[in-house]
DNA sequence: TCTTAGCACTCGGTAGAATTGACTGCTAGT
DNA sequence: ACTAGCAGTCAATTCTACCGAGTGCTAAGA
């Protein structure tokens, strides 16, 4: 930092031919061994037909651009967040062993069931292929049109709203009433918000009965209580799966137990990931992540959409040092498969 | 209060006065300092008016029975699982300290919502509380009696079944016929199963048509749909939290990693706690475990019960170095509160 | 017989010195 | 512009010596 003199480098997203080469030796074999990467191995790996010396001389030319980083002053190179980046960035779409390619088919071939099981199940496959922490993101069901709503009786003061959706999301809520319900009486309110809300959204504000006999209360109460339902969260499907690959794949035990603490908070993990989504972007690399403890990992997305409209994401986390080809082919190629999937459904 | 006074036992279970304070004091300083604990501390700290000398020639004993272990030749002695399995045994049990009573007291009385939800809350309240991963059970729906079922038109040849307990359960599947369903055929359906099902459980078998229209195909379908559920497992409701903490109470990333992949099996807790609840016992130590990965940890478990049935169960999970007394209590306390607490809403 | 003081011994942990080896940066020669 | 060669740096490793916590044993006292 303290001496720049005559490139201003600010600004110069590329790199010659051989520095790229350079910086994407460094990144392939940092990832492939955890260690730094020297000239030497590097003259050799990459096809250049230069010696170490050329090599090193670049490699300072990388560092001082904030590429590479040296761990102490007599160690190899191993390349920074920036490096990785600009790896990424330049990463010609990598495709998927046909092996993988394969067992996805497979998966999506057989899977079924409710959309939370088939989502937890991708999740829990992707954890098994990739051998890192996973997350599956389901649209939240307040947009899907209401199919069926139901008050069913528990017990004299306390009913059950039982509410569906087109998407097959089924949502409960408890309603509390201080008179003693009838039968009757809840049967007719069900009966009622049936025609109320039917076809409606969650986020639509529907005209309730300002009557103050029992039935009309009950309505009142079950509209409220539904309506109630934070529109964005609560009905969002998050499934991690893996959380135990943090462990094995990030080292530090601080860090580790700053990431799993991180997963165990869903609205925090949702919220990442749709940051990611919101910026069209297919990786977030350390620091790049706004939360603290994900600085030392590499974040994957790809949305899952259907007519263009997101209804879902797919991730997966691992260290900065990861295989980012195979790895982002991979969750794309999932979210490819649930999307088709999904659109199956319709 | 939960002692056990039963195993007349083949070695001899009692250890004279003066050894049982010495192994007393050797869990009490090893829990507290996490290192073996030599025979000097023990003489001091115990109140056992001996020389370390008394203390070592006693603890050679205890060595060879069992309860104390020692790590290398020239170190202190440190508890084996069977060690601290006797001062647990012989444990009065311990009182919870009047803050935390509070606490919890102020929690269940602020507490409502869904059951999923007290129940989710109260185990993260338990990790809160103890800085463990805890585990709360609730019980399964099989046993409650349905108290509705509706069939609702998804598409034409896709139905939902929702079903909802007394306990306020609600079960969705999936129904696919293969012809175009009516609305109205489904309506009826929907009636018919209401009729047939109402007040049944899912593990008693009903009577279903045995006529080929499409409305009794429907009943069919979702009757068998229903049934196919496990009545044992499915309907268990798991919430664990907390697991961030293992990485910062266990030691070794390899138990860590272990303890946590055993987490993810949610199955393989659930047989895990009942197990321990069936033998009604309060703490499972170490080997005593029959799961591999928890040889190195401890498990207190404590059964929520309403009229003499158990409906679901409090579980703790820390390192075999543990405060078994605060944190025994601890669980007993949160489920009596939970007990307390459902018994209310009945 | 039980207890205790004293002593020799064991062995993990730490600290320092020496060595190794994988790198680098620099320079001078092609 | 490239490269060979060289001196320099520094983490990691090994070795040594040593400390100290803690033991087991023994012999003497109650």
């Amino acid at each position: 930092m303290a001496q720049k003199l005559s490139t201003p480098d600010t600004n110069q997203t590329d790199l010659d031919q051989r520095k790229a080469s350079i910086l994407e030796a460094v990144v392939a074999e940092h990832v492939d061994t955890a260690q730094p990467v020297g000239s030497t191995s590097v003259a050799q790996n990459a096809k250049l037909e230069v010696s170490p010396a050329t090599v090193r001389s670049e490699m300072v030319t990388l560092e001082r651009q904030g590429y590479l980083a040296q761990p102490h002053t007599s160690a190899g190179r191993v390349p920074t967040d920036k490096g990785y980046r600009y790896f990424v960035d330049h990463l010609k779409s990598g495709k998927l062993g046909t092996a993988k390619q394969q067992q996805l088919s497979d998966f999506f071939a057989t899977v079924r069931g409710e959309v939370e099981d088939v989502l937890e199940q991708t999740s829990m496959m992707l954890t098994q292929l990739t051998n890192y922490t996973s997350v599956v993101l389901g649209g939240s069901s307040s947009n899907a049109p209401i199919v069926s709503v139901q008050l069913v009786n528990l017990d004299a003061h306390h009913q059950l709203l039982v509410t569906v959706f087109s998407d097959g999301t089924v949502l409960k809520h408890s309603v509390f009433v201080d008179f003693e319900a009838e039968h009757t009486d809840v049967a007719e309110a069900s009966k009622q918000l049936n025609a109320l809300l039917h076809g409606t959204t969650i986020s639509d504000r529907v005209q309730v009965p300002s009557r103050q006999d029992d039935v009309a209360t009950m309505v009142r109460e079950s509209v409220a209580v539904l309506h109630a339902e934070q529109p964005t969260r609560e009905g969002e499907q998050v499934f991690i799966t893996g959380s135990s690959k943090v462990a094995e794949s990030i080292d530090g035990v601080d860090n580790v137990r700053n990431v799993l603490a991180l997963l165990e908070q869903e609205l925090v993990v949702v919220s990442m990931i749709e940051e990611v989504l919101a910026e069209h972007v297919a990786v977030k690399i350390g620091s790049e992540n706004q939360l603290e403890p994900l600085a030392s990992c590499a974040v994957i997305v790809a949305p899952v959409t259907i007519e263009g409209e997101t209804i879902g994401a797919v991730g997966l986390l691992g260290p900065t040092r990861i295989k980012y080809s195979e790895l982002m082919a991979t969750t794309r190629s999932v979210s490819e498969h649930l999307t088709k999937h999904f659109e199956g459904d319709r």
